[in-house]
DNA sequence: AACACTATGTAATAATATAACATTAAATAG
DNA sequence: CTATTTAATGTTATATTATTACATAGTGTT
């Protein structure tokens, strides 16, 4: 799970999205690396699933938009909560080790099983409240 | 709020997707109601917008898919949670007092406040753990 | 060498969503 | 009831996001 064992693509894309430190979108990303040698979005796209899969990477599905995952500890990409700004967009990660203790043991009355979340929280960040 | 104060496009798309009762996505809506004489794809995006808003139906967006609200205490689209079946693609709102509660009420440490949320679950259904 | 597995390259296309502009219906204020 | 403004509609074109299909190349294992 190291960076080390990323295949090129892989590290070119991820790269970038570290880089950039927002939330960042697939042809975005294509346009910024072509200059790399990527030049289809399926080259992207199949990078995106794999740094998804490995949790380098988290999905803002609200957004179709990528980031790369600040919180060492969130399980690979299966247990996710983010806080997202409503004005400039801004997205942090959340890492609240309670909230995240209440979501993984939270079970539903018709007795599914999870195996995954997501929680995307909106408001105003404190810059954007100020204003 | 009630079925009467919507506009004729509005109630089209608002009972196409409650008589299916399962996530269903913009251009299937628009497959299935053009013989009510809805003719583009605008016309159901902008009925879709309009009844996220009012809290008549959710989007799942993972699916990018919609649904109608079976919860009429979710507090207009403010506060949503869904079970999401990884392997039919089942989808059902939770409604449970106690995690709502919980969310409504989370602060994160960085001090935004929030005023919105959307939690997604993903796991197998019963019928689906049994398999 | 044979096999399995992962990743790549490339072109085409599918699926999802919005912009722009003209028109009509409904609500409400004077 | 009429002027104003607000919400909804109709239509065409286009932008954005994502996948299918197929051919090729690297990597590790037996
Ligand atoms: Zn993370
Ligand atoms: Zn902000
Ligand atoms: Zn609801
Ligand atoms: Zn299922």
């Amino acid at each position: 799970m190291q960076k080390e064992t990323l295949s090129k693509n892989q590290k070119i894309i991820l790269d970038y999205i570290e880089k950039v430190n927002e939330p960042t979108k697939a042809y975005s990303i294509l346009h910024n690396v072509q200059k790399k040698g990527i030049k289809a979005p399926l080259q992207v796209y199949r990078a995106l699933d794999r740094l998804v899969e490995i949790g380098k990477i988290h999905k803002i599905e609200s957004r179709n938009a990528f980031v790369a995952c600040k919180n060492s500890n969130c399980q690979i990409s299966k247990a996710t909560a983010f806080s997202i700004c409503e004005s400039c967009e801004e997205v942090s990660e959340i890492s609240d080790h309670k909230l995240s203790k209440y979501l993984k043991t939270f079970q539903e009355k018709a007795g599914m099983k999870f195996n995954k979340y997501n929680l995307e929280f909106f408001g105003l960040c404190k810059k954007c409240s100020i204003k």
